[in-house]
DNA sequence: GTTGCACTTAAAGTCGACTTGAGGTCAAGC
DNA sequence: GCTTGACCTCAAGTCGACTTTAAGTGCAAC
């Protein structure tokens, strides 16, 4: 019961121009074609969630692909997802100041906020690199 | 007693050439030459330092060069800045929830990341955009 | 038997924020 | 007065993850 490419496109909701570059990166593997279309087997749809999951974790398609088992069943490195949520929870940290930097900013009095102490002092830890890679993404499409 | 772009560059720890960018993008301006080069107001340092606030914020250069009002002083926008606390704070959620299925499958003894229904929950979660725009952002350079 | 559509390939284009390279200019130090 | 080094301009290159384009193929329906 394979499944042709436009149908895993269809359920994953990525084009088949996607599927084919995933292709290419190693992420994922055809199981052979019918006419010219690339058939997946079924299990390339647990593989494409967990290539989302990955994404959003924020792992690069390159990581991504290591954590594939030179064939087959995923094999996730617990100490490398453990070091994910770490970098988060200090990415959480980091936004968290400059969620408040900005709430403050945006009630200040101050004429200007070059003249409020507070927003001056976010201003200095941006410049020293104490806040930096903590911006959200523009998403990319 | 204005700055040179040498001078700009060593006190904000970027390169000139990157100086001279965001004079394009119309984010400084320069006061003048001496010689060929390039002269600043020493002004400029806080807009760069109010520049690098805005990139960590999220902000894209453009967003950030319609903060600098037509000329001179900034006039950022405290709805602005709210509507971006309040994004920030969303993204916290999510990171946070990211955060702490990254840790339960770390520690989940389920022979494959696969079985543990958490990390399937939080799979699907990834898959349906739940968590999109989520991801930390990999340093640009 | 021919039309149409979804696929195929390989190569090139996109986005944002820079960086790098080639070729040129200028002020200061020796 | 010549070298050096930091600047100048303009164009092109970089990064990651795709998307788009052009030219071609093959199955299914009419």
């Amino acid at each position: 019961m394979d499944l042709d490419i436009g149908t895993v496109a269809a359920r994953s909701g990525l084009p088949p121009a996607t599927l084919r570059y995933y292709e290419t990166r190693g992420l994922i593997t055809s199981v052979g074609r019918r006419g010219l279309r690339r058939q997946y087997d079924a299990s390339v749809l647990d593989q494409l969630a967990l290539i989302a999951l990955g994404k959003v974790a924020g792992f690069s398609l390159d990581e991504i692909g290591q954590m594939f088992s030179t064939h087959g069943e995923p094999c996730i490195d617990r100490d490398r997802l453990s070091e994910r949520a770490d970098a988060l929870e200090e990415q959480i940290q980091r936004l968290g100041a400059l969620r408040d930097g900005l709430r403050h900013a945006a009630r200040c009095p101050a004429p200007s906020h070059l003249e409020c102490p507070t927003f001056r002092r976010l201003m200095q830890l941006a410049n020293r690199g104490k806040l930096r890679q903590a911006g959200p993404q523009h998403p990319p499409g």
